[in-house]
DNA sequence: ACGCATAATTTAAACGTTTAAGTAGGCTTG
DNA sequence: CAAGCCTACTTAAACGTTTAAATTATGCGT
């Protein structure tokens, strides 16, 4: 493997020639540009990306940690997101450094050592939240990230997220056009924000459209198939009067308690029982009948996010430093009234 | 942020020493020693892992690079194999870059990229096949790396590797002690050497029981559910003493589709048509009914490998440089006679 | 008290870059 | 034609470590 030196020997001139010559500073003449240029393609010389990095003090990295799924749930996002930042860094000579936030440590701990260690010059924080100790900690010592999400409205830092309110709106316009009225929500505990988000959308529909909503068609509950499945099942035990005819999901897992309970109850997903759920995850479309599902731009999410942080830890100020993006409605047989 | 400067100067010692400390090598006193953790702990000093890179020539960065998935399909395995990857490795100090194989650019061409930029130390490398360019390369350059799959049997590189034969044959076992004996299988292309070995499998299995195979029960295709749903439809039209009772498909996706083709013919899914799938998706378990699958030892496969390719890194040499996983068959309702 | 072996520590070079500061030489300018 | 000013380079220090080699301190046997 060669080195600049190597270079600047073969080329008959300094480092700092060949150096100004690679970065386009400096004042260089055509000739010599051009022999070093020459040289430069004769060993096949690549600057190494860890001297510059001592260098520069910079490891051109970016750290990206995600909470890992219960082994019977599915990360939806997790491979289209991880692809978007991986290929917009790369386009600035970036790299993604993937690490796992493991249980037993101190959630703020990883980060703190990578950040002393020199590994990353910044992260994307995933699954924000009210009261993030990891955004909390990133503002204290004044590390750049970006969060997938938001937090505190008083914290002010750079975020890109997904508008599940307006997600959520349109759901239910959705199904007030077929003619639904009494709408339920599978929604999740008020410790989340993103929930708190969503949750606000439907109501917001409901309160829109002069409908009243049963408390009872609003029950809050971890993500999860199994509560998903016993609460659509108190649900179709309603008297028919206040048995909802459609239901609103969180995340595509819980619609898919919703739709296997309706199923087993007898009844017909999309004639009897509208079913939308949150993310349009891959098997969405192979359900039967297939989901209708919000589906979050995450590559857009990715792509931004990273661009964004490289703005700022060039020190530049990304303008804008917040970014709502909408999700997009992806209508399919769940939430069809026609028998197929 | 401090450097081994500033622990030398507060310990009154140099550099060298602390440096000695840091590693356990040379020879400190123990007086020294303590002074030296002491300033340490006082200034927070963490070990600059560029400044050491540089020294080492080593990045101490793992490389991983993965086909993206079509957005129509899931890849079932990634979240928990990087996840895997990243937790070994990070008990030995070394940390999981991803990097997408975009698809314009020379598949090695990356990989070039990475190793003369001095990005990584080693590659992890997933899909891999017969006559594989990637696994040519770096044999050829002499780079560490471990496969996830095989290659030519005459290529010696280290790999690790999930049983498909094996798992194959535990299927279709599965199948005949249900008393199935027509059983199909949707398999893969002949240039996939995976699913030859997978295919393997199934007919060892029936050869073993005695059973003849109708050419018309072995399907190659791409790995889609709509092909693995449209020849399970012609397999449904076969006269009734060719007509499969059972199908193994090769993947989690094509098995979805043969359970819908089934349910859409108005056959039950289980008694009328048994159905294997591989991987066991985290979905699996929500279908209707659930699915039948082989399970295939991620987290240990993803261990294994960033184990093998640090001794690898390191100059050892992994003992035994093959290994060959077992995956389990998790029997689900596709494969119950019982009508529920 | 001396020489010697060994233990403890320092010096300085090296890893591969970038870049501030310095230096020639040619060109303009009054 | 001297003074100054570009242009096109080079020199050398710096980034934060490790480590071979050199140096100094310590203890031991006689």
């Amino acid at each position: 493997m060669s080195t600049i030196k190597d270079v600047a020997r073969r080329a008959g001139v300094s480092t700092a020639t060949v150096s100004y010559v690679l970065n386009n500073t400096g004042t260089v003449s055509e000739a010599t540009r051009q022999r070093v240029l020459q040289a430069v393609k004769e060993l096949g010389y690549r600057p190494s990306v860890i001297a510059r990095g001592l260098q520069a003090r910079k490891s051109r990295m970016i750290g990206y940690s995600w909470r890992p799924m219960p082994p019977d749930q599915f990360n939806p996002i997790l491979e289209k997101f991880i692809h978007s930042m991986a290929e917009a860094a790369e386009r600035h000579d970036y790299h993604v450094l993937t690490f796992p936030s493991s249980i037993p440590y101190d959630e703020v701990t990883i980060y703190q050592d990578m950040i002393e260690s020199g590994r990353v010059d910044g992260f994307i924080l995933p699954h924000t939240n009210l009261n993030d100790r990891r955004i909390r900690y990133l503002l204290d010592v004044g590390f750049p990230f970006v969060a997938f999400g938001r937090s505190n409205p008083d914290w002010d830092f750079p975020w890109v997220d997904v508008d599940g309110t307006g997600g959520m709106r349109q759901a239910v316009t959705h199904l007030l056009e077929l003619g639904h009225r009494r709408i339920a929500c599978l929604a999740w505990p008020e410790t989340s924000l993103t929930g708190q988000y969503r949750l606000e959308g439907y109501q917001a529909a409901m309160v829109e459209a002069n409908l009243p909503i049963d408390p009872a068609w609003v029950v809050r509950t971890e993500n999860d198939y199994y509560h998903a499945y016993q609460i659509t099942q108190t649900w179709l035990a309603l008297p028919p009067d206040r048995r909802p005819t459609a239901v609103v999901a969180l995340s595509d897992l819980m619609a898919i308690g919703a739709m296997n309970a309706a199923a087993d109850a007898g009844l017909k997903v999309g004639p009897d029982l509208a079913v939308v759920g949150f993310d349009d995850a891959p098997i969405t479309g192979y359900l039967r009948p297939p989901l209708t599902s919000l589906r979050q731009p995450i590559a857009e999410v990715g792509e931004r996010a990273v661009t964004m942080l490289i703005e700022l830890v060039r020190g530049e100020t990304p303008s804008p430093a917040q970014v709502l993006l909408k999700p997009r409605l992806i209508v399919r047989d769940s939430t069809r009234l026609s028998k197929t």
